[in-house]
DNA sequence: CCTTCGACGGCAAGCGGTTGCGGAACTCTC
DNA sequence: GAGAGTTCCGCAACCGCTTGCCGTCGAAGG
């Protein structure tokens, strides 16, 4: 059928593994008998299969990315980065999305397991142990989570965070309110940690509300805590929520900026072509997902290295935080 | 390394062929034999290496989905519902964006040709001619193109656009636009047509401008030619574009939807979330991963047939549309 | 009791590459 | 000009699984 190794050796004249040796390993042939072959395997348009050599050498030269749910504005960024800088390192990459769901998790990453190198796993929704577990037979990477012994990248939200607070508190804001995520999320708890304490730096009152859906809903929900609490300032778990607490906030008559100023988190298209357009904290998501495939090359090279990379967020003012009213 | 078939005929006291029969072809197997292979399997949680069988069988139960661009917002819907309905049947997804690049496309397509039973090609960027050759060797379906002798599934506008003109005249507009998109754009022209039928029907006025940029720049661009036409109402390309003329109206102190009424297209989460809230053309891009994939795997299973799927679009009225001015 | 026939399962040759081993041909050295 | 080293390349086994072919065995038929 297709065009196979055997062929371009017997056109080349020469044995099947000096066609394979001038693939692999070109140094170990002869410069003219190599011009040959790459002639020949030129003139038939060969092109290797993967697959077969995934056999006999154990790489496959793909990767699985497995996040929770590619329709979330927040991921496509980073898969689009990931699948790039693979792609230039000469990787392919099996996308999945798991709808949230611990068990289609695990089950893709076993079902996965035997055609790729190795795995990112974004914002996991699988237990630490579980991924352990799995971690013994293929190398992993993980996002937004640290897992023993495995790579991590994270992105700290952290100094995004103080940067918000003292953006807001320079703006004269004395009372803020964080609005938290989802129970049991890294980033929210990182959120709050240094809000709480660049607040307290910073000497301004900050409450904390949570857990939250981390969608527009849960937003307009919080609003309501917004304005029973008397905040003029909030830190919004990410965009959407960001947009739904404007949304709330509007629908009761309360102005942002004017009244309230509120930021949120990610950059997505989304907050960027809101009106007002949001203020937000960046995440780094497409060099998350470039360092994500980065270790995991490293870690399938290397043998079982656990690095980590922490990557930085900050702040970009836009139009929905203003002046603190008098 | 890894628990091959060899390990689980030895557990079970068969000869490989016969573990590999009561996976592949159970029934000519006896049920005793069946139920030991099974267990021993089972047991030492064994899972078959689909690059191995891929090797003899030429069936890999990998299909790739290449689309232009995964940050916009219009492919993740598509992406996350063609995978998830692969996975159902027990295939895995490559996918790849290409940048817009033809050439990245090209040499995607190529590389990725012996790993994939087949390929999806989302609004391809290559020319007919490009995508006939390349279909020789292998499986295609595009979405939103009709390329020779391959399976296709459109989105038919028409049917939507026809019904954003009705709106729009049962609101009492006279003076129309439509805002086009790209040059090549097949969804583009199948709008300008139906639009401009749908008001000749109905004996409303009907401009159409273009070529413009897919995005907010584009809208925010155009929404001088709105403002000039006189026109009242506007279908925009997709939701970014509605977006950015709503933009450019609002700074020049044109009220949406008090003055001008604005229809998008798509139905991303970024119009639905836009204030106003965006009246848009619904496209059914979950239906259309979903329906790519079904053709692909028909195609995959029974050969050379070139099965073509129109799916339909409709009106969903919020906010960005309203009462024609007096 | 012997033939015929299915059903079952073992055998072995691949699928398209990779790679350790060893031999042939050269180049050097003394 | 013989021995030692190198370089280059062919040989063949193997990666994990599939499948056409054939032998065995028990049951059915005569």
């Amino acid at each position: 059928m297709a065009v196979t190794i055997r062929d371009v050796a017997k056109a080349a004249g020469v044995h099947v593994s000096t066609v394979s040796r001038t693939f692999s390993a070109p140094n170990l042939v002869n410069a003219a008998t190599r011009e040959r072959v790459l002639a020949a395997a030129q003139r038939l348009d060969y092109r290797p299969n993967r697959a077969a050599s995934a056999l006999t050498t154990g790489r496959t030269h793909n990767l699985g990315l497995i996040v929770a749910d590619i329709a979330n504005p927040f991921f496509p960024p980073l898969i689009k980065a990931a699948q790039a800088y693979a792609r230039e390192r000469e990787y392919h990459v099996f996308v999945a999305d798991t709808d949230e769901d611990p068990q289609a998790e695990e089950e893709l990453i076993q079902t996965l397991a035997k055609q790729v190198d190795g795995v990112v796993l974004v914002a996991p929704r699988l237990t630490n142990l579980a991924i352990e577990r799995l971690g013994m037979d293929l190398p992993f990477v993980v996002v937004n989570r640290r897992v023993k012994g495995l790579s991590a990248v994270l992105m700290d939200i952290g100094h995004g965070t103080e940067e918000a607070v003292e953006h807001l508190a320079g703006l004269g804001h004395r009372r803020m309110m964080l609005i938290g995520g989802p129970r049991a999320s890294w980033s929210s708890e990182q959120m709050s940690r240094s809000g709480v304490a660049a607040a307290a730096r910073l000497g301004v009152e900050m409450t904390v509300t949570g857990p939250n859906s981390p969608t527009e809903q849960g937003g307009v929900e919080a609003s309501a805590a917004v304005l029973e609490s008397g905040a003029t300032a909030v830190i919004a778990y990410n965009d959407l929520v960001a947009i739904g607490v404007i949304e709330g906030l509007n629908d009761r008559g309360v102005d942002v900026p004017g009244a309230v100023s509120v930021v949120g988190v990610d950059d997505t298209v989304t907050g960027r072509l809101n009106r007002p357009k949001l203020t937000t904290i960046v995440m780094p998501t497409p060099a998350a997902g470039r360092t994500a495939v980065d270790l995991l090359l490293q870690a399938v090279a290397g043998g079982r290295t656990a690095a980590q990379a922490t990557l930085e967020t900050s702040l970009t003012v836009r139009d929905s935080t203003g002046p603190a009213p008098d």
